[in-house]
This record gives C-alpha cells, structure tokens and sequence, in this order.
RNA sequence: GCCCCUGUGGCGGAAUGGUAGACGCGGCAGACUCAAAAUCUGUUGCCUGCAAGGGCGUGCUGGUUCGAGUCCGGCCAGGGGCACCA
C-alpha cells in the first residue's frame, strides 16, 4: 500500500499539461465556446485565502465545461495599477513599477503551484504599456465619441501634504498620514458620462436573469431613478429664486423649510457675508466627500435668514436653511423639508424647532393619531390639510400639483438618476496617463493616436508630496500637437476602475495592435461566467457595463452586457487570537493543548481566542496558501475551499477542516490504489448479470453521477462534496470479489476519478493513471449516468397526525396512486400503535397524500 | 444615516412549502498496537424515561397553511457596499 504524496504528483502533471498545452484555448476550434473569468488579483504580494477561493471555484468550472466538450477560455492577468505601489514607495523607497512586477512574479508561481486550467499566453498586467496604451487610445474615442468631458469636482484635500486622499486615507474627517484636517478642494477633472446610458443600464438588469437578485437590486438602487419635480421657490428680497428637486411634490403643503446643499452657489455668496454662514460651509466641508461620513454625521443646519414663499400660498414664507445632508451632486443641491412625512426632514425640524404639519393620512386606519411624534409617515394615503389636493391619494397629488406648477411655469417634471457621472481623474503616479495636452490657444488637445503611448517617465520622485508627475522636471513640458506652442501634459492618470472595465475584452486577444479585436471579441464574448467577491456588487460591476456600452458605442465591441451570469463568492474568515497584553497574533503562534485551551506555541502563556473576521493583516489572523500547499499539497487546499460553506457564504478556514480534507485524499487513495490490481482491465467488457452488492453500487455510482453533475451547474460545490463523500463511502462497504463486484467497481472508481477531476485535478490524474489508464483525465469527456440506475423501486412513506410525525410505511411502490396510498395510510393508523394513540379517537377530517413522500392525517 | 445580505446541533453545513440536522469536523466508546500516530467499527440535537415512547427544537416575535428552516409583517444581531482601497 503506497501513500498519497501530492508534492511530486502535483509537479508531475502540472508538467503533463503544460507539456500538452492542455488549456491553450484558441477561436478557430469549432467547439462551442466557454469564457469562464475569476475577477483578476491586484499584485498585493502573495496570494491570500480569498484568491486560492476565488480561482478554485473558476476552475471548477472551467475544468467541468471542458470535460462537457466546450471550447474554455480561462485567462489571468493583473489589475496592476493602484495606491498601494505608490504608498510602497514612499514607505519603503522601492518603485512602484519594481514593486509591482515583483509582486506579480511572486503571485504568478503561487497561483502556478494550485493547478488552476489557465490559459497563460494569454497573461496581461494593467500597468504594462502593452495594456495601457490600447486603453489610451479607447480614452480618445470616449472624448470624440462624447462621453469623456471636464468639469470641476471636489476632492479631499491634506493641507499638510499638499496632496488629494483617498477617502480610505481619511480617518475621523484628518489625514491619515498628516493628521491635519482634511479640507474640500474643487479641481477640474475628467468625466465619463455614465449617465447617459442610465437607463440602459437600469432596463438590462431585467435581463441579467443569471445574476444574483441582490446585486440586481443594489445596482437598481445604485442608478436610483426617480421621477419627480423640479420647482422654484420666490425668495423675499432676492430677484434669483431658489431650485428645489423633489420626489414627494404632493407633500408640498406640509413644507416647513427649505434646505440647501453647502456647495449650492447661494451657500457660497452667503457665506461671503456672513461669518456663522462661512463658519457653517466649512464644517460641511471637514467632513470629507464620502457619503458615509456625510450621511453618518448629526443632521445639522444654519437658518440663513432668508424667506422663501410657497408657491401656492404666496403669503406663507419658509426658513431657508443651509443644511449638511443636502448633496450638491444631488437634483439641484436644495429641497424642501417636509417633517411630517420624511424621517430627515423630522429629525432636522424638532433640532431646530420648526412646524410639523401633517399633510398626508394612511388609508387603513382613520383614526391612527393624526400627530407625528419621532417617526415620519411615509407610506401611502389621503392628502389632507392640502387646499386643492385634499382627498387625493398621494398618486393623484403628485400629478395635480405638477400639473398645476407646469401651468404656472414655476416646476417641470423631471426624470433624476442618483447615479452620477462617473470621475476617472487620479492625482497620482501609478496609473495610465490621461493623452491629452492643454495648450493655452488651443484648449485640450488630445495627443495623436501615432503618438501613444504616453508613458510614465520612469525617474519619478516618491519621497515628495503631491503627484509625482506634477513634481516632474520635465515631463509634463511638450509642444501642442496642434500649434506646436509650450504645453502641459495632463498629469492626471485614470481610475484603476477604468483598467478592470474592459480587460475581459483585451483577453479575447491579448496581443492585438488594436485595443479589441473584433473577431475574437465577438467569438468568445459575453463572458459565460464570471465570479468575483460580493464587494464588487454595484462599483466594478457597474463600471464594467457602462463601458462596453461605451465601447460599443465607439464601435470596439458587438454587445451591451459582458457578463451572462455572475456569481459572487464569500469571504475566508478565520479565528483572530490576542496575547495577554492585547496584541494580535498569528495563527502560526498559537496552538491548543490537550484541554482545549489556546496558548503561545513559544512562551506557553494563555491566548484570547477572538471570533472569525476576514481574513486581514490588521488582525494577523491570515493563513498563507504556499504554506498549506507545502504541507498537504495544492488538493488538498481546493477541496477544503469547496467542501463544507457555500460558495457565496463566507468560509472559515480551520487547521482542522484541512487536516481532514488531506486525509479524505489519502483515504481515496487507499481505496483506489488496494482496488486497482484486481479489477478487470480498462474497457473490459460488462457482465450478463449483477448480484445485489454490484447493483447497489452500480446505483451510488449512477446517482452520484446525476446528482454531481447537477450540483455543479448550480455551484452547489459543497453539496457535490458531501455526494462524493457519499459515494466513497458506498463503494468502500462494498467488499465483493466476484467478476461482477469488480466490474462495477470499475466503473465507480473510473466515475469517481472523472468527478472529482475538477476539484482536485492532480489527484484524479495519479488516480485515472493507477486505474490503468494511459490518456489524461483532463482530456476526458464528463461522465453520463444511466437514469434507470439511479431509480429505487420501493420506498419509505412517512405518516403524519396533523402535520406531526407518527410513524411509517415500508416498501411502498413507487408511484403508487393517491387513493390506495390513502386507504393504505387508514389502514396503518389503525394498525401503528403511535399513529391510532395519536389520532385519540377522532374522527379523520382530511387525508392529504403528497406522491412518494408523506400521507397526513387530519383530526 | 442609506441600500443589500445572512442567522439551523459543540462546529461547518444539508433540506422543489412535505420525515429538520444529509455529508464532514469534533466528542464519546471500542478494535488494532508494548505504546503512540495512522487506520477501522459503533455512537452522538436538547430535555425526560429502565424501555417503548413523549416533549422541545432552525436568532426573537406575530401571521398564512393540513403542514413553515423555507412564504408574509415587526424586531434583534452580524456582515458587504456607499462613488479616490481594490
């Protein structure tokens, strides 16, 4: 009996396939065709838990469409551009380019060393001019095509640094470094007019009917169309009237303030001259640009002095107050306040003492107390305290009032989308410069396309603050491409969004002198699959769409929508551990004693055991995959990933749960290899008859078959797992020697090797070898089942008094029908000691029969 | 604050509205062994009972149904996202 050892067979045959080029895909073949992509790794350093997930489940996939005869297309690349290599070299003085390629090297071997069905030809890194250049160019049709523009926006600013924070590198509203408050800044940046293509964007999630529901929604809510008004408010003493966009217009009568964003342009001219105002704005504006801390922070607001008249009752005036919630990029920057029927509203209208009218009553119940105390009313009703609008459900009152603001020319209706444009200018180094020059006479003026690419210069400085290529020397000197004049080259770079929104394209043709290649983009596109983490739901994703929209619009690409199913994979938590002292220890400095107890492997001293987070440097709680791989082997680490969690749920990774999947393997292993030397050769031809062990397996064989295949269309891999689980364990009971026990023995172990093949492929190759095989089991054809094999023909019915288990009835035919189910069923209640007690007597009222599974007895 | 998701034994989890706990981990008992490791066999939701059995049980709470882990309402807890982390 040999042992399992995985380090030699991995190497083995990831040689034999690489030898082969089993997974070098190319268009001409006639196959139908499978793009089958995992999100691609930004070159953190090492591959963690979460990447070993990820691409395990992609090649499960991949491997499984293969054996199904279709044509796979499985790429990998590097999402290379981003903040940490620049961060890496102001820490470390290590450039970004070194750092990153680096990096990618580290992670390419590691990635190697799991056996992923990798088309690696196919290769590509962001940050390589190879790639950035082409995306250079589709930058230039987006500008002529219309949907690039410029216009000013605000970034988080460190007055210190001199330099523009990623709203990750704001902590508490300061600088991360710095720690000086950080400021707003507006500058003027490059735009991509995602807005134009809303509403596409929002109708085609009907038809992502592959996507999960939940990512189909948070997009939904994303886009957030509304529907609504956009009227004016006359202001008491100012000739300019004030633009207030509105979803609830029926609400208008119970309007008890105005609210305007502090980046509104009347926030700003009152601030001019009044000094609470200016001290107000600037309060706004410590809070950073992200929604979170803008919508997490106390509602609070400054009464400007100025009256705003209703539209309706030009006698009533209302406060007009500047206020932090109002969002600049939002409708016009200013709403009305409406504190009966808008929990905001409310919350703002007890701070500051302000009316709270009801306007609008719920239909149900009449006399529900007609006051609002802390909770706004927000549903549907009956318009009251309205002038015209009373007695109106709510529908009707948006529609009179607009109809009526429309006539006198003070609103419009107007259609508004939540989703803004989307801005792709970084102040930074380590991403693809913007081609385009800004000359004094002529404007902007993009660099010609003979031209690109405009590469990086390589002698930037990092020990410096601001933007590297602002701080060049030279770099950003050039004479217009127009004029021939001194000109300054943009010095913004893209959004790394901007590289992970098409490179599913460039990998249909990696090589090509052209960013797309339309015939091979056209063959393997949409992408089938597609399957990344959760956290991608609405901002990657988003991007991503828009801009095949993009490209289709400028004629690069033939579709609208570049991924046919997606699936969004959990997280890889695991146990976090403390010292005494409150420090954060890795898992490899702990281990149990024979109590149970956690303790330091080195001082011996006791350790917290905290629950399971995501696994993150912060917590120290990370478990590196090339360690796992040495020790058990690159099987081993897959099967752990796919056994046990759902793949969409998050997974805790557990020394014990690997230590089990090792030894599942080597009991696989002993039960193949103790198999083999007995079983008739390969292809041997089937017996006349099969005794009742040989059937029994012949069934577990069959019905594993059924069952896996269909748990893997579902990605129900866990469940896959417990099946094979299953049918191991079927297969090891059965201990017959006879020709037919060996025959069917075959036959399982041939369908075992096949099944678990795509999860753990180096495993069942040594296993297709040890069963006589000379072929490789990646080039064999997925295994079919024989449906008369998978069928029992007699069954256990279950009986219920009143929805409550009483007992059973064995050996019922298959499919037998209702009434003699049912006279079957009166029959044993009278019969069953513990149906008839259970039954006390009564007299039956119901009999409910669900085929082949239960009977229900009513009293 | 807003949007989305999740919650089942000691643990990971299974279960087209139809016998809750498949499968695995761990535990317990036993076999093998000088011993240990490895391996194998049995057992294992909780309470109660000698047993047969009975009761309880899918975060909490209310509802729909012959029947609810599953559907609906309200809550609690944890997680993801919130536009410059990727």
């Amino acid at each position: 009996m040999s042992r399992y050892d995985p380090a030699p067979t991995e190497r083995k045959w990831q040689a034999a396939w690489d030898a082969r080029r089993s997974f070098a895909s190319n268009e001409a073949d006639g196959r139908p065709k499978y793009y089958v992509l995992e999100m691609f790794p930004y070159p953190s350093g090492r591959i963690h838990m979460g990447h070993v997930r990820n691409y395990t489940l992609g090649d499960v996939v991949a491997r499984h469409k293969r054996g199904q005869g279709f044509n796979v297309l499985h790429p990998m690349g590097w999402d290379a551009f981003g903040l940490p290599a620049e961060n890496a070299a102001r820490d470390k003085g290590v450039h970004p380019k070194a750092w990153t390629l680096n990096n990618i090297a580290t992670m390419r071997a590691e990635l190697q060393r799991m056996g992923l069905s990798i088309d690696w030809s196919r290769e590509i890194a962001t940050c390589h001019p190879g790639y950035y250049a082409h995306q250079q160019k589709l930058f230039l049709d987006l500008l002529r095509g219309g949907l690039a523009y410029r216009k000013k926006a605000r970034v988080n600013w460190d007055p210190i640094d001199q330099t523009v924070l990623a709203n990750e590198q704001v902590i508490d509203g300061k600088g991360w470094r710095s720690g000086a408050p950080v400021e707003k800044r507006e500058l003027e940046q490059w735009f991509f007019a995602i807005t134009k293509f809303a509403d596409g964007l929002l109708s085609a999630l009907d038809g992502l009917t592959e996507w999960p529901e939940r990512v189909r929604i948070m997009q939904r809510n994303w886009i957030g169309r509304s529907e609504g008004l956009r009227l004016t408010f006359e202001v008491v003493g100012r000739a300019q009237p004030i633009e207030i966009y509105t979803t609830r217009p029926d609400t208008l009568f119970g309007a008890a303030f105005l609210a305007i964003s502090a980046d509104h342009p009347l926030a700003e001219e009152i601030a001019a001259k009044d000094a609470g105002a200016r001290a107000f704005v600037a309060e706004c504006h410590s809070l950073g640009t992200s929604e979170e801390a803008i919508e997490g922070a106390e509602k609070r607001g400054y009464d400007t002095g100025l009256k705003a008249r209703h539209p309706f009752h030009k006698d009533q005036v209302l406060p007009v107050y500047l206020a932090n919630f109002v969002l600049i990029e939002y409708g016009t920057g200013a709403i009305f306040g409406c504190p009966a029927h808008d929990q905001r509203d409310l919350d703002f209208a007890r701070k500051y003492g302000l009316p709270v009218p009801r306007v609008v009553a719920p239909v149900d119940s009449a006399n529900d107390g007609l006051e609002i105390k802390e909770v706004a009313y927000t549903g549907d009703g009956i318009l009251m305290n309205s002038d015209f609008l009373n007695g109106l459900a709510v529908a009707a009152a948006k529609d009179e009032v607009a109809k009526r603001l429309e006539a006198a020319g003070v609103g419009k209706r107007e259609v508004n989308y939540r989703l803004r444009d989307w801005g792709v200018s970084r102040q930074r180094y380590w991403g693809c410069p913007i081609p385009v020059v800004h000359c004094a006479k002529c404007g902007v003026v993009a660099v010609p396309e003979a031209e690109l690419p405009v590469l990086l210069p390589e002698d930037a400085r990092f020990d410096q603050s601001g933007n590297p290529l602002e701080n060049h020397p030279t770099w950003k000197n050039v004479a217009c491409p127009q004029c021939k004049s001194p000109a300054r080259r943009e010095t913004d770079t893209l959004d790394t969004f901007v590289d992970s929104s098409w490179y599913f394209a460039r990998f249909t043709a990696p090589r090509a002198t052209i960013p797309v290649d339309r015939k091979a983009a056209d063959a393997w596109l949409p992408v089938r699959q597609y399957i990344g983490g959760i956290e991608h739901a609405v901002l990657h994703l988003l991007y991503a769409r828009f801009f095949t929209r993009a490209l289709h619009h400028t004629g690069h690409l033939g579709l609208e929508e570049p991924f046919a199913a997606l699936f969004t994979q959990g997280m890889v938590g695991h146990e976090t551990y403390k010292d005494e002292n409150g420090k954060w220890l890795f898992p490899t400095d702990v281990e149990y004693d024979e109590q149970g107890n956690a303790r330091h492997k080195e001082t011996g001293r006791p350790v917290t055991v905290g629950r399971s987070e995501k696994m993150s440097k912060s917590l120290k709680n990370v478990v590196d995959p090339g360690g796992i791989i040495d020790k058990y082997g690159a099987d081993t680490a897959r099967w752990f990933m796919l056994s046990d969690s759902p793949p969409e749920r998050d997974l805790e990774w557990t020394d014990a749960g690997a230590a089990g999947a090792f030894r599942f393997l080597q009991r696989v292993w002993r039960l193949v290899d103790e198999s083999a030397d007995a079983l008739p050769l390969a292809g041997a031809r089937p017996p006349a008859t099969f005794g009742a062990e040989a059937a029994r397996v012949r069934t577990a064989t069959h019905r594993a078959i059924a069952k896996i295949s269909a748990d893997l269309e579902r990605f129900r891999f866990n469940v896959a797992v417990a099946r094979i689980y299953e049918f191991v364990n079927a297969v090891t009971d059965a201990k017959g020697t006879a020709p037919d026990d060996l025959w069917a023995r075959r036959e399982a172990l041939e369908a075992l090797a096949k099944l678990i093949a795509p999860m753990i492929p180096h495993f069942a190759e040594e296993a297709w070898a040890r069963l006589g095989h000379t072929t490789l089991i990646v080039d064999e054809p997925w295994p079919a089942h024989e449906e008369a094999l998978t069928r029992e023909d007699v069954l256990t019915l279950a009986v219920q008094v009143n929805g409550k288990l009483r007992g059973s009835i064995e050996n019922v035919a298959r499919g037998l029908d209702e009434a003699s189910v049912r006279a079957l069923a009166l029959k044993e209640a009278d019969a069953q000691e513990r149906i008839k007690n259970a039954l006390e007597g009564k007299p039956i009222r119901k009999v409910i029969v669900v085929p082949d599974r239960i009977v229900n007895l009513v009293v």
